[in-house]
DNA sequence: CTGTTAGCGCTTTCAG
DNA sequence: CTGAAAGCGCTAACAG
């Protein structure tokens, strides 16, 4: 394997007998470089292959055109991946790419990711969490421009982006009642995190706005899971006043209400209709008949991260002290995804 | 925010009295420094709070302790977590962090990721693909280390790590075969690969070992989804001879299976024992009873494959050319996760 | 064992 | 508009 030499900015000065600043300018976009110049730089360019070297831009222009991404996330879920997706995508699209460290919420890993990510220049940092929750971000964090991900700091100190549980409950409500039904049920996480509150606010303003009372006897709290949500919906089932519709809080727990209604032989959406929230595929696709769900903004969560972060970015490089204006707060819309359990 | 001048290897040999490449000795663990001087010089980077820069360090020694990672599977499977958190973890231990790219599969984007990788100096890099596959890879991932994940390429020219399918295979139907079965059914995926092939040779070879006829009857083919499973099995299930037991190419497949089996009012594991593939915990572990079934190595490829990549850099500098010996092809063990469906 | 000295490849003044 | 020159922070080779 012949040792193939670097191609430097001095070859391409050399070959295109012009100085190296000039190449440098090209490369950059610079404006003040005639369009003469520029066409043979560029061929001399593209004729020896030359590929500038990352470090040594970084080095002098302290710019690394990388990103950290820091997660708590990996692992546990499938959402995961759509955010990283969305992140990624976005990313590379702006000549960028991603560090990613996992560190399993362990706080000590986090302020040492961190501190890898400020050794490497990274221009931006997200910090991402597998469930929209309040977060504590290691102090070192605010050294560098950072974005909060399905999750934020009480203090509202960084900007964040968190998906609309309110709205989505909201929604996912009033496709039921929107189908008919006025005694709608609600099987709840029992964890008080973001999504278990807001999602009942949701629930109770679309009722609310249609003139349906609120009926306490019709929603319970269990773990998200199908065990909780099969237990639920089977007292459900004994209500006096069966409900006609079900929202549950997730999709796992649609899955145990399916086998609790499948059970007492009522059918599906007939005689009860069912709606989840989370779109996990394996669960909402597979199901029969397919759940009615909500989709979280995954992938949306990471485009806004990245965007909102190269947008924060000080466009040149010494410039332009960013306006201290408060961090913004963002919600992003879920989605309705429609199957044949309504 | 007081723009905190970065501390340079210039204030720690200052600060410390000695020289910068005393410092830089120390920094990389360099053998001839007289423990006096470096605890001085580890004392001065403790009180200043000292952190390389890392473009600096790569610009000059060519090492870039980063590792790439470029897949096309991030958004589409759940397994993607775990062989990333295999990497990333293993990777983190040895100070090394991961760049991340996902291509979509996309063979442009794929040569272009390993441009990118290479003019940010990685020291290696891992190509993973999202289900066990022969590969193609873009000529230029030659010109740096690589492993091949969870695919290979067909000249065996470059190292590789996927689950061993095979004895996956075997493995499963030796459970059935333990449990008293003698009529076990393969419900396979109808693609031909990797897996497709491979884990019904295991079941043949099980079969064999026990002294059990192979009955082609027993076996047949259709997509690796709940709605396949359920075909399949159904006309299974007025087989002359019904099978006691049956292995499905994966728990999709399986979750088709129950639906098939339950409507037979039948019930698993006392008329039917079943067996899936993949252990997808949403699937797996929610299906009743729960799901026994095969585990991928995903974390494990993760952790080899950057354990290989790591034990093939060049130790030192320049030294050393690798004894171009062939590049290994790995097959890391599925086990076996029980559950109540046998 | 340790200080000094070249650069690594690139960007950015500073003069033309 | 463009060349020349000065480093960015660090490592490694070379003298002591």
């Amino acid at each position: 394997m012949t040792r193939k030499a670097k191609v430097t900015i001095q070859d391409i000065a050399r070959h295109a007998g012009v100085g190296v600043g000039t190449v440098s300018r090209v490369l950059n976009g610079h404006p003040s470089v005639s369009a003469e110049t520029e066409a043979t730089v560029r061929q001399s360019i593209a004729q020896l292959e030359y590929r500038p070297m990352a470090a040594a831009q970084t080095l002098r222009s302290r710019r690394s055109n990388v990103l950290g991404f820091i997660t708590d996330m990996i692992a546990t879920t499938p959402h995961a991946g759509q955010i990283i997706r969305g992140a990624q995508e976005t990313a590379w699209h702006s000549g960028k790419v991603l560090f990613l460290v996992n560190t399993e919420g362990d706080p000590e890993l986090e302020r040492s990711a961190v501190d890898v990510m400020i050794d490497r220049q990274v221009d931006g940092l997200i910090y991402a969490t597998m469930f929209h929750r309040s977060a504590t971000v290691p102090s070192n964090i605010y050294a560098v421009p950072t974005v909060l991900l399905d999750c934020y700091v009480e203090d509202a100190s960084l900007p964040s982006v968190v998906p609309d549980e309110f709205s989505g409950g909201y929604q996912a409500t009033k496709v039921l009642i929107d189908r008919g039904h006025r005694r709608i049920a609600f099987l709840n996480h029992v964890e008080p995190i973001p999504a278990q509150r807001l999602r009942v606010q949701g629930y109770q303003a679309a009722l609310a706005d249609h003139d349906i009372p609120f009926d306490a006897t019709l929603t319970s709290e269990a773990w998200s899971e199908p065990r909780g949500g099969y237990d639920a919906m089977k007292t459900l089932l004994h209500h006096p006043q069966r409900p006609t519709a079900v929202f549950c809080f997730n999709d796992r727990m649609a899955m145990g209400a399916y086998e609790a209604i499948r059970q007492q032989g009522l059918r599906i959406p007939q005689d009860i209709a069912v709606i989840g929230y989370d779109n996990q595929e394996l669960i909402a696709a597979n199901l029969w008949p397919g759940l009615t769900t909500m989709q979280l903004p995954h992938y949306e969560m990471g485009v806004w991260a990245v965007e909102h972060l190269l947008a924060e970015l000080p466009a040149t490089s010494e410039k332009g002290d960013s306006a201290e204006r408060a961090p913004l707060q963002v919600k992003l819309a879920c989605s309705l995804v429609l199957r044949d359990s309504v």
